[in-house]
This record gives structure tokens, sequence and C-alpha cells, in this order.
DNA sequence: CCTATCGGGACCTTTTCGGTCCTGTTAGGC
DNA sequence: GCCTAACAGGACCGAAAAGGTCCCGATAGG
């Protein structure tokens, strides 16, 4: 039904706990996993995929772990969609990859449907990792996709 | 990848063909799924779907068919996929129904996608059926989700 | 009455998701 | 210098959903 995977669902929600930490900390992908209450192979092979993206930074051996390559500002959760399960768009044309889909040639919609691609990419672009956080309690003011809301 | 499913896509290349068509006029099943290639059960397992959803009207007996339920311009890209796949959203929260991630109760991001998923749901009420058909030889203005193009 | 058409499912096959595990590799600490 | 806690990469597998087929019943023209 339009959903994303869990697997990117997770990684957002393993993010969103890691933007919750002072920026710079390391945390291993167990306790991330504990954190967020996703099973632990999962958790780590989402963190790989996203440190192969360049969305966490990891750091090896002993009191190693994962922390966030950049601001929780200025990481959108499309870029962690995409990480995690590839280019953003509703259909298989029109998202970069041609011949995806075999009734690319004779079909009336085909083309139609790229603007409409790139529109939920940018609706994703411009929701920062920050904004997924719970709200604070002191009401503060969060982005969201160009709209303003209030804790309460 | 945050695809609708096939199905859902073949229903909209189906309608966008028979909004191609004089409204009003019955096309069959088996007419339908010849013109768009879309295998003939699916494309009558489509059709029974956009019926009950009250998207396209169906006639029965002989010279029976299916024909558009309203104009082409009223019909929303959103409408169809909701039709066939159900509520529109990239998570299970945050769509009306609750209770379908078992994650919700301690989950960090829950609620915060709210927003995102009727955004998304807003772009694709924008684009109407009729804006899925190719452009007309003639340059006729297509509106498109808000943006304003023009045929070559 | 006969037949073309829709209506509603049951059903099966294929794909992919979601999750596990195993075998390296790296790097801090003793 | 070795030991061990962590990440890296991928093979693998079961379950679920998608995608497609088929059948039988209900309608309504002719
Ligand atoms: S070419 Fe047509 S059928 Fe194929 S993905 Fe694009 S819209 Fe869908
Ligand atoms: S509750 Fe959290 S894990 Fe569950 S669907 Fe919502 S965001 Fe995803």
């Amino acid at each position: 039904m339009i959903r994303m995977t869990k697997l990117a669902d997770y990684g957002i929600v393993i993010l969103t706990h890691m933007s919750m930490e002072r920026q710079g900390s390391l945390h291993t992908a167990h306790d991330l996993a504990a954190r967020s209450r996703v099973p632990v192979p999962t958790a780590s092979k989402l963190l790989k995929s996203l440190t192969r993206a360049g969305l966490v930074l990891s750091h090896r051996g002993r009191h190693g772990g994962y922390g966030l390559a950049r601001d929780p500002d200025t990481i959108s959760v499309a870029e962690i969609i995409a990480a995690i399960e590839g280019p953003i768009g509703l259909t298989e044309c029109g998202t970069g990859t041609e011949g995806a889909c075999d009734m690319e040639s004779f079909c009336a919609a085909k083309g139609r449907w790229a603007p409409i691609n790139q529109a939920i990419e940018r609706a994703l672009q411009d929701v920062p990792l920050s904004a997924m956080r719970p709200q604070t309690p002191t009401g503060q003011m969060v982005r969201l996709g160009g709209i303003a809301e209030v804790a309460p």
C-alpha cells in the first residue's frame, strides 16, 4: 500500500534515537538495537547500509560504534530511505533506472509519473531527521515539510 | 522502494485509456485489457475493485462493460490508488488504522509520520486522472500537482 | 431461452521482505 | 604481541505478500 519497507522504517527509528544523543558520540549496534527494540542483526545490517551511504560514521575495534556523520538538521528522511531501499519513486519508470518496467514501450501513462515521483521525493527531502524526534517538552517549534507544528 | 503495487499501476493505466475515450462510453474488460496490454483476468480484477470503489460504473449483460463514473478531471490518482491498495501512507502508523505496527507503543518516530503521509496523499490528490493522459499534440496545458507543464 | 458480460472468490506461483548467521577485518587494551 | 570487542560483507532461509489464473454464479440484452 505504498508502504516503504520496514527496514527503512526501522532505519529511521534507529537514526532518530541516535539523533537524540550528543552529536559525535558513538553507539554500538547492540546498544542502538536495544534502545530501538529492533533485532540486533537487523539493526546491524541497517547500520552497515547507512554507513556505506555515508550517513553514519563507523569506528571499528574496541570502543567502536556508529555516530551520525552530519548534523540531524542536515540529514533528510529522503536520504535515509534512499540509502536503505534505493531510489525513491512510486513507479519503476521515471526514477532514473530505464527499462525496469516492460510496459514502458507502449504505456499510456509512462513519463507522466516523473514529476509526481519528484514531488514526493522533494517532500521527503524537506523533512530533516531532527523533525522525527519526539517533540521537546518545551514546546519547541519543529519544522516538518513546510508544515509548522507546536508541541503541546 | 516505496513502490506502489503493479496492480495499482496497471489500474491507473487502464483508467487512463478509458479517459481517452468519449465519456460515458462503455468498454468491456477484454477490450481494455487488450488496449493496455494487461492480462485479461488481471484487468478484470482491477475493474471490479474500481467498481466497488465507485470510480467506474459497470453494466452487465450483453453489450455491457465499464465506464468512468465521473469526469477524468475530478478523479484523482490518490483515489485510484486507495481503491486498489487501500489507505495511502508510507508507514503503518498514522494512516487511520491503529495497532498495525507492533512497535507503536515505544517507537520514537511514531506520530511524526502522520503529517508526512498526509502531505504525500495531498500531492496525489492534486493529480487528476486527466493529467495522466499522453499530452495532446496541440500543446494543451496539463495540470500536474501544482506544476504546470506544456507539451512540446 | 441463450449467451456475452460482470461479480466474487478460491487458488497457486513467484518475488521480495525481514531476519539470522557465519566468516573476516580492524583496533584498542592488557 | 596477543586477545577480544566491535564493525564488514555476504550467504542463507522462512514467511508474507504480490501478481496472476480460474471457476462458478448472476444479469441482461437479443
Ligand atoms: S511504464 Fe507505465 S506500467 Fe511501467 S511503471 Fe511506468 S506507468 Fe507503470
Ligand atoms: S510506530 Fe514507528 S515503527 Fe511502527 S510504523 Fe510508525 S514509525 Fe514505523
